[in-house]
RNA sequence: GGCGCGGUAGCCAAGUGGUAAGGCAGAGGUCUGCAAAACCUCUACACGUCGGUUCAAUUCCGACCCGCGCCUCCA
């Protein structure tokens, strides 16, 4: 089996074969700074954070550049609301973005590019677009100019004319056609700006990808990837000029992701309906969100609900119980074979790596793989409840298996007990019990157990089950506690 | 209007030309004083509708219905 991707530009999945092997080159579109990012966010950034660990560990050499886009309408706005500076303001979101990628698990790209720093990259190119009279000056500004270029409009499958009917397009008196887009904007008072040929200014939306992209990447590379709003006009536009300019295809196979709905519509920022990461974070754990993320295949829309957030607690839940479960099985193991069930689990076992990357091959089905989990556990447990002990070998085979899924997924690689017992951290913190105190109470449920007044010890079962704590009466005497989770209490 | 994506059991979600992973929820059982966890069973005659191709379609083709998205900044 080999990697096959759906790829935006042919609309079908096709065989990855790199432009360069083993070197990989993927540029995909990141934020632009001027607020908190929302769980849509992270599902584009989680996303490719896979993608690229995934292709790590096929053996490429990924190149992976992911900007940030620091200069922008938006950020000087938000400058002008806050009274601070506009480069404040792209600082302040840089770092809380920074924050935001490590809470969720993500590992740094290879290169984390700034617009503002590629500037003279941007006017490189537009000049080279100016001199192909692929573009041309309207008033002060710069803009492409979009019936010059054959082929536009072949990554979103729209036809200049039709876009046009659509009439939605912003009005510019100097524009040749509305959809010419701008690639160098003269400045306002009191804006940033840069110096140009063209006068004082700064750069169109799409130039910056395109400038960053080809410096890194070089003029044709393999992966460009961003959430489908950016298919068009953003990415048919960085088509445009970056083909424009080098004559050369520009990104090979272009990868989107779909959108996290809410209440069956787009989590976006212009409709207001969205939730950043960092609210979410304080009800559910990282992973919690992760799995969810993950659940679904990247292309389909997430349907964002307190209820599938608590499912997804619920399963990584299981996940780690069992996995606590065989740590503990293997821990005081010292039995060299393998009993009947254990080998037909090993072969299980030993055909995962497999498994997975067979669906992870199949473009990045990541949903198959916790598929393939998922049974793998029920089996451990359906073991585990006929025998206490697990040869070592299995364990260690397993616990392998499973640190390589961790290497590409980001998940179920935490220690179960530091996992468990940071769920019990939070049920504790929202119940405002503590570990003696439930203690107290299971010492006092004991003696009424002992004097069989089962009422009492019911009471104080209810009791702590209403704050979350549920427990756990042992067959050797001692009762344990431990609590639900993945649930905002 | 143009283009695109999707409709799988109570919910979420894989997948396949020969009747379909996994998770969550619910019910029953084993276990337990009762529970919990785990396992087993059930919920499950689940594949939007109607046609067509085929020995056989949920899977391929067509039409239609419904939902969503893009066409304006948006992951």
């Amino acid at each position: 089996m080999s990697l096959h991707i759906y790829n935006t530009l042919t609309r079908r999945k096709e065989l990855f074969v790199p432009l360069h092997p083993p070197q990989v080159g993927m540029y995909v579109c990141g934020v632009t700074v001027y607020d908190y990012c929302h769980l849509g966010h992270a599902r584009a950034l989680v996303n490719f954070d896979v993608i690229y660990r995934y292709l790590k560990s096929r053996g490429y050499q990924v190149n992976y550049v992911r900007n940030y886009t620091d200069v922008d309408d938006k950020i000087i706005k938000r400058s002008q609301e806050e009274g601070i500076p506009w480069n404040e303001v792209s600082r302040k979101y840089i770092a809380a973005f920074d924050e935001d990628m490590t809470a969720l698990g993500n590992t740094q790209p290879t290169f984390e590019p700034k617009a503002t720093d590629y500037i003279p990259d941007m006017q490189k190119i537009v000049k080279i677009l100016i001199d192909k009279k692929l573009a041309y000056k309207a008033g002060e500004d710069i803009f492409y100019s979009v019936r010059k270029q054959k082929g536009y409009g072949k990554l979103s499958g729209k036809k200049i004319d039709e876009l046009e009917a659509g009439a939605r397009v912003e009005i510019h008196e100097g524009k040749k056609d509305p959809l010419d887009f701008c690639l160098w904007k003269s400045s306002k008072p009191g804006e940033p700006l840069w110096s140009s040929p063209w006068g004082d200014g700064r750069p169109g939306w799409h130039i910056e990808c395109s400038a960053m992209s080809m410096k890194h990447l070089g003029e044709t590379f393999d992966i460009h990837g961003g959430g489908r709003d950016l298919a068009f006009p953003h990415h048919e536009n960085e088509i445009a000029q970056s083909e424009g300019a080098t004559g050369k295809p520009f990104a090979r196979f272009w990868i989107h992701n779909g959108f996290v709905n809410i209440n069956a519509e787009k989590m976006s920022k212009s409709l207001g309906n969205f939730l950043t990461i960092r609210d979410l974070l304080k009800n559910y754990p990282a992973e919690v969100l992760r799995y969810f993320i993950l659940s679904a295949h990247y292309r389909s829309p997430l349907d964002y609900t307190d209820q599938n957030m608590q499912a997804s607690g619920q399963s990584l839940d299981r996940w780690y119980s069992t996995l606590e479960r065989i740590q503990r099985a293997c821990g005081k193991n010292k039995k060299p074979i393998l009993s009947d069930a254990e080998k037909k689990l090993a072969e299980k076992v030993s055909r995962l790596d497999k498994d997975c990357e067979e669906a992870m091959d199949d473009d990045f089905n990541t949903a198959k793989v916790f598929g393939l989990l998922f049974d793998l556990i029920r089996d451990f447990n359906k073991v585990l409840d006929d025998q206490k002990e697990l040869c070592g070998s299995l364990c260690h085979l397993f616990i392998d298996a499973t640190k390589r899924i961790h290497d590409v997924l980001g998940l179920f690689g935490s220690d179960p007990a530091r996992y468990l017992g940071m769920m019990k951290e939070k049920t504790l913190t929202q119940s405002g019990l503590t570990p003696e105190r439930i203690g107290q109470e299971i010492e006092k449920r004991n003696s009424a157990r002992k004097n069989k007044n089962w009422v009492e010890a019911d009471r104080i079962r209810q009791l702590l089950l209403q704050s979350g704590v549920q427990l756990k009466d042992n067959p050797d005497g001692t009762t344990t506690w431990s609590v639900g989770s993945g649930k905002s209490i």
